[in-house]
DNA sequence: TATCCCCA
C-alpha cells in the first residue's frame, strides 16, 4: 500500500529495462524498478543504503532487503513487498521477522505480549519461534534492546543521583558578581546562576518566559569565568540556534548546538565517544527520549556538570520515555523559576495559562478572546473576520496555531487568501491531508506566491534555515545551485557550484535565503497557520489557537498550554465545543501513570555504604564511593586499605581482568580508577557486602544548610 | 491513534 508521503505520482523512469538480470550496468535503474520505489525514492536509496553508490546499495538489497528500511520513507510494509515479490523471500524469513519485530516496536514503544502478538498477526509474522527476534523480552513486555539499554542505564544513573535536599549553591567570585550586576540578574536569577554552577546534575524548570534562557546565559558565562568551558546544547535545530543567540547577544563565549552535532551524529550513530566541556546545558529538556538523555550522559566527562532545562508541561517527546518529567518526580536537583517577566503586562495570558493547569477558569480578560461554542458552518468565517483583525503583513506579529496538519492546510489557505490574495503564484507543493483522489493524487495544492508567510519544516545547514522559522517569500531570482558533495578521497563534504536554476528567495529572521528550486517543496511551506510542534520555543505577539474539536485526552492540557503561552500579548482561542467542554478538554492530562522508568526506581534496591563518607546510597558509581565525595575529591581517597579487606566486589570476566591489572580486589585510587574505568562497567564494582565495615562519615550537607536554602529560595518565590 | 526530531 502506497503511503501518502510517497509523493511519486507523477514521474515514472523513461525506459523500463526488460529483465532484472542483464541490468548490472544501470544499477540505479534496477533500484528504481523495484515495487513501489520510484525516481525520488531511487535516488534515496542509493544515498542511504549506498552512500552515494548504486552498486553498493544493491548489494545492501540483495542481502536483505528489509535494510531497506532504513531509508527515510520506506517503512515495513514497502520493504516487505520488495522482499516478497522481487527477492522471493517466505513469510518466515529470519530477516522478516526480525524487521517486523522491531517496526512494530518502532511504532509503538514497549508492549505487553498481548499487544505485540496482536501487531504480530497484523503483519502475518506467523512463526513463533522467530517472536523475539530483533528484539528483546523482560517481564512480559517486548523492548527495542536500545531502548531497554538506555532505560537501564538511566535507572542506574538517576539512583546514583543526589535527591533533592543535596542542592548546593556555589558562592560566586567577584568577576562573576560583576557579570551578573552587567547583565542586570535579580535575586532569583542569582540564586539560579549558583545552583547551576554547584550542582552536577540540576533540572531547572518554569513557564514560557520566566527568563530560563537569560540564568543560563549568566550561569555559562559566570562558569566560563571560573575556567570552565561551556557548551549549550537542544534536540531541535531551532533552539539550538535560539540558544546560539541568545549566548552571542550577552557576550557568551560558548557555543550552542542540536545533541546531535555535539555528539557527531553521521549516518545512524554518534561519532564522538566522551565530551570535553565542564558545563553543559540543554534546553527544551522536556523533549528529550529516554534514548537521547542517556546519549548524552553517557558520553560526559566525570566531572561535567549537566544542566537540563525546559518546561514539563509542554509537549511530550515524540520517542520512548519521559525522562525530564521523570528526574523531576524523583527527585534530582531541581530550580524552578515562578515569577514571570514577559507576560507582566498581560496577565490575562499568564491566569489562562494556569488556569489550563489547575483545572481553574480564570476571569475574563481583555487581552484574551475566547471564541467558544461556534457552528461549525460558522467557523470559517470566524476564521476569516480573525485574521481581518489580528493578521496583517507584519508577519512576525501575529501566529496561528493548530493540533493536527490536516487543519493547518486547510486554514492555511483561508489565510492566504485574506492576506495574499494577488501575491504572484512562485511554486504550489500537495495538501497529503486534506485527502487522496483517484490513483493516489492529493485533493488539493497549496500554492506558494510572493509576499506569503511561510515556514521552513526542515533544517538546512546548506541554507543555514532551522525547521519552525518563519519568514516572508521576496521573489524569484536565477542563480548557480550550491550542493553539499562528498569528496571521494578525502571523505569530507564540500560545497560545489551546480546547475544555475531558478531559487526561490525568502527572507528568514532578516536574513536573505535563496532555496534551489528542485528543493522548495522540501523546505518551505505555508507558515500562516502551523502545528503547536513547530510552534514550540517561539512567540508571537498574538496568536489564535485554531481547534475545531476535541482534542485527544492524553495531549489536551499540554497542547492547549502550549499554544497559549506562545502569545505574548493578545490571544484568541477558537472551538466549536461548548464552554464547558471546552474548559474539561483544556484541562484534561494524561492520567499519571508512571512511566517504565519510575516504576523500576520505585522498586526497592538494597543500600551500600559509600568507602568515604558511609552515607548509604542504592548504588555507588565510582568503585564504592558516592556521587558526592567523588565530586569533592582534589587530591585522592581517603580509605585505609586495611579496612576494605572485607568487601567482595561482584566477580566476572572484566573484574577479573581488572584485579588482574591492578594485582587487587580493593577500591581503586583516581590515578587507578582512570586505567580500568573504561573497561570495568560501574555495575561489576558495585556489590559490597552491606556489613562492611566503613570509614567515619561525615556527610556532605546537614539538613540545616539545605532547610536554610530552601528557605532562601522560598522567601524568593522559587519553588525547589 | 495524532504529534515529529537529527547530519556530512
Amino acid at each position: 500500500m502506497l503511503t501518502p508521503t510517497d509523493n511519486d505520482y507523477g514521474t515514472r523512469p523513461e525506459k523500463v529495462p526488460e529483465r532484472r538480470g542483464s541490468l548490472w550496468s544501470d544499477p540505479e535503474a534496477e533500484i528504481r524498478n523495484l515495487p513501489g520505489i520510484g525516481h525520488k525514492l531511487a535516488k534515496k536509496v542509493v544515498e542511504d543504503l549506498g552512500d552515494g553508490s548504486a552498486q553498493a546499495a544493491i548489494v545492501m538489497v540483495e542481502r536483505n532487503p528489509y535494510n531497506l528500511t532504513d531509508v527515510d520513507g520506506i517503512g515495513f510494509k514497502k520493504a516487505d513487498r520488495i522482499a516478497r515479490e522481487a527477492y522471493d523471500i517466505g513469510p518466515d524469513d529470519i530477516r522478516r521477522h526480525e524487521a517486523g519485530n522491531r517496526f512494530i516496536l518502532e511504532m509503538r514503544g514497549v508492549l505487553n505480549e498481548r499487544e505485540f502478538f496482536a501487531e504480530r498477526v497484523k503483519l502475518e509474522l506467523r512463526d513463533q519461534n522467530l517472536k523475539e527476534h530483533g528484539v528483546e523480552l523482560e517481564e512480559g513486555h517486548y523492548w527495542l534492546p536500545e531502548e531497554l539499554d538506555a532505560e537501564l542505564q538511566l535507572e542506574r544513573w538517576m539512583r546514583g543521583l543526589p535527591r533533592g535536599e543535596a542542592l548546593q549553591l556555589a558562592d560566586l567570585s567577584e568577576d562573576q558578581t560583576a557579570v551578573l550586576d552587567r547583565m542586570g540578574a535579580d535575586d532569583q536569577q542569582r540564586l539560579a546562576v549558583r545552583a547551576i554552577l554547584a550542582n552536577r546534575v540540576l533540572c531547572f524548570t518554569g513557564g514560557a518566559g520566566t527568563g530560563k534562557t537569560f540564568c543560563v546565559a549568566a550561569a555559562m558565562d559566570c562558569g566560563i569565568r571560573q575556567r570552565w568551558s561551556a557548551r549549550g546544547m537542544a534536540f531541535a535545530g531551532k533552539a539550538a540556534d535560539r540558544m546560539r543567540e541568545a549566548l552571542d547577544a550577552y557576550g557568551v563565549m560558548a557555543e550552542a548546538t542540536t545533541i546531535h552535532k555535539a555528539l557527531g551524529f553521521q549516518k545512524k550513530s554518534f561519532t564522538v565517544d566522551v565530551l570535553g566541556e565542564k558545563l553543559y546545558v540543554i534546553d527544551e529538556a522536556s523533549m528529550l527520549p529516554n534514548w537521547l538523555l542517556w546519549a548524552v550522559i553517557k558520553r560526559l566527562p566525570e566531572d561535567a556538570h549537566l544542566v537540563l532545562v525546559g518546561d514539563p508541561n509542554q509537549l511530550p517527546p515524540i520517542g520512548y520515555g519521559t525522562p525530564f518529567v521523570d528526574l523531576l518526580k524523583h527527585g534530582a536537583p531541581h530550580v524552578h523559576l515562578e515569577k514571570n517577566y514577559r507576560q507582566q503586562d498581560q496577565q490575562g495570558i499568564l491566569h489562562m495559562a494556569e488556569g489550563i493547569l489547575n483545572r481553574s477558569r480564570p476571569a475574563p480578560a481583555e487581552c484574551v478572546e475566547m471564541h467558544l461554542y461556534v457552528a461549525p458552518a460558522n467557523l470559517d468565517s470566524l476564521f476569516d473576520s480573525l485574521i481581518q483583525k489580528h493578521g496583517g503583513p507584519d508577519y512576525e506579529g501575529w501566529q496561528v496555531i493548530t493540533y493536527t496538519n490536516e487543519v493547518a492546510e486547510r486554514y492555511n489557505l483561508r489565510a492566504q487568501a485574506i492576506v495574499n490574495p494577488g501575491g504572484v503564484a512562485l511554486f504550489e507543493y500537495p495538501l497529503w491531508k486534506l485527502g487522496t483522489g483517484e490513483r493516489n493524487r492529493p485533493l488539493y495544492h497549496a500554492e506558494v506566491r510572493e509576499g506569503d508567510k511561510v515556514i521552513v519544516v526542515k533544517n538546512s545547514t546548506t541554507l543555514g534555515i532551522f525547521n519552525g522559522q518563519t519568514g516572508r517569500v521576496l521573489g524569484l531570482t536565477s542563480k548557480a545551485k550550491i550542493v553539499q558533495r562528498k569528496n571521494s578521497v578525502t571523505g569530507h563534504w564540500e560545497e560545489q557550484i551546480g546547475d544555475v536554476m531558478p531559487h526561490l528567495l525568502v527572507d528568514i529572521t532578516g536574513r536573505e535565503v535563496a532555496v534551489p528550486e528542485d528543493e522548495v517543496e522540501k523546505f518551505i511551506q505555508l507558515g500562516y497557520v502551523i502545528t503547536v510542534h513547530k510552534a514550540q520555543g517561539s512567540d508571537w505577539p498574538r496568536v489564535i489557537v485554531m481547534q475545531p474539536g476535541k482534542v485527544r485526552d492524553d495531549t489536551a492540557r499540554k497542547f492547549f498550554y502550549t499554544a497559549s503561552t506562545r502569545a505574548k500579548n493578545h490571544l484568541c482561542i477558537v472551538s466549536g465545543l461548548r464552554v464547558v467542554a471546552w474548559w474539561t478538554n483544556a484541562a484534561t492530562d494524561a492520567p499519571d501513570v508512571p512511566s517504565t522508568l519510575m516504576k523500576r526506581l520505585a522498586k526497592a534496591k538494597p543500600m551500600f555504604p559509600c568507602l568515604n563518607c558511609g552515607t548509604p546510597v542504592a548504588h555507588l558509581p565510582h568503585d564504592g564511593i558516592c556521587w558526592d565525595c567523588v565530586s569533592s575529591m582534589e587530591g585522592g581517597l581517603l580509605v585505609d586499605p586495611a579496612d576494605l579487606k572485607d568487601y567482595e566486589p561482584e566477580p566476572g570476566p572484566e573484574f577479573d581482568a581488572a584485579i588482574e591489572r591492578n594485582g587487587h580486589a580493593r577500591p581503586l585510587l583516581p590515578s587507578e580508577w582512570e586505567d580500568v574505568k573504561h573497561s570495568a562497567t560501574p555495575a561489576t564494582w558495585r556489590t559490597l557486602r552491606q556489613s562492611a565495615p566503613v570509614a567515619a562519615a561525615e556527610p556532605h550537607q546537614t539538613g540545616e544548610d539545605s532547610e536554610r536554602i530552601a528557605a532562601q529560595f522560598r522567601a524568593l518565590d522559587v519553588v525547589w
